[in-house]
DNA sequence: CGAGTGATTGACTTAGATCAATGACCGTGG
DNA sequence: CCACGGTCATTGATCTAAGTCAATCACTCG
């Protein structure tokens, strides 16, 4: 298996909606965003692609793109012929077993995103996602910035900030300059 | 392959956190919950589970389970034991082959709804709801209740009937008795 | 015939979005 | 080496859309 890399300038399309199915990508850079076009000829944003994440899965079981893929900015993508990938799991059966749980544990991670979105307590939202990502000792590491953070839960990232000062006051969290502690007995 | 049935009565485990797996599930009739235990011993809402949907797929690939499966109202789920379905899935790669493509389907439904979220305005987020499921004459036929559906998208019931009210009103949408019509022009 | 639920609308409140400004920090190019 | 542009973090002021509480009507089911 032997992806190769594919640069895409901002604005070019990976792929586009009734294309004939190629095969898999992985975002390694930039910003690529999946685009729906509906019946009624109006675009609807189905994802974005953040660095790191694969897309267009669905890919090796359908013929077509359901939606186009278009680079917000400047990109690289690893390449993944379906044929390719095909022939290598049905080589290597541990392959397609390893590809399925990447899927499944995906699922896992996006409805547990999604439950998150339910909470509309701005705190409550906060605690939650702090709760779910730290470790035995109640410390939570942030990747990337707060603003990333922010959009990843959901919440501008001024509303953030203020729960977030919010939280400290009330003693719920300290906050260190390695991370988030939670204060158990919340 | 033979599922077994199993009842479920309200407030009882389907399994518990750290259990070892036993297989996966489907829930035919009532409402599970999954819920994970965070270090800080706090109960965090992973996913509702509701009738038609698999859960626990991520089983047959890890050794215990990472949450508690719990039933919210008596329910039945059908049990599919992760070493037969394993067994099924070597006999018969297109069966594997098949699962996995369910899986991608849900990533790519699950992305969908979570970008939906995203959608602050109730107006808006209600558009896009509806032209994700718009046939090509821009009919949408919703399934249950409005209410239902009110929450599938992450609103509160009221906020949907207001909405929906005012698109009626700025004729960006007609409601008939079998489903609610699109206008393209919006 | 109630009890239960969905659909709908009204009144009110508030939490969070929006707009705006500031300080810290960082890389970089002259 | 420093000035400058860019981004993050933070806080203030303001506003409004959506949540909350509440009431009514229609409908169905046992």
């Amino acid at each position: 298996m032997s992806p190769t890399r594919q640069s895409i300038a901002a604005g070019n399309a990976v792929f586009r909606q009734g294309d004939p199915t190629f095969g898999l990508f992985y975002l390694a850079l930039g910003h690529v965003r999946l685009v729906r076009l509906t019946a009624s000829g109006d675009e609807v944003i189905t994802h974005n692609v953040r660095p790191g994440e694969f897309f267009a899965e669905a890919s090796l079981s359908s013929s077509s793109y359901h939606c186009d893929a278009v680079a917000v900015c400047d990109s690289d993508v690893l390449v993944y012929p379906a044929n390719e990938l095909i022939e290598e799991f049905r080589k290597n059966p541990a392959e397609l077993w390893q590809f399925t749980s990447r899927l499944a544990r995906q699922v896992q991670g996006l409805r547990t995103r999604l439950t998150l979105r339910q909470i509309r307590s701005a705190r409550e939202r906060i605690l939650q996602a702090l709760r779910l990502q730290c470790d035995t000792h109640g410390l939570c590491r942030i990747e990337g910035t707060l603003k990333h953070f922010a959009e990843e839960i959901g919440l501008t990232h001024e509303a953030l900030y203020r729960a977030l000062a919010e939280l400290e006051r009330s003693k719920a969290i300290v906050r260190t300059d390695n991370g988030i502690v939670l204060n158990q007995n919340v």
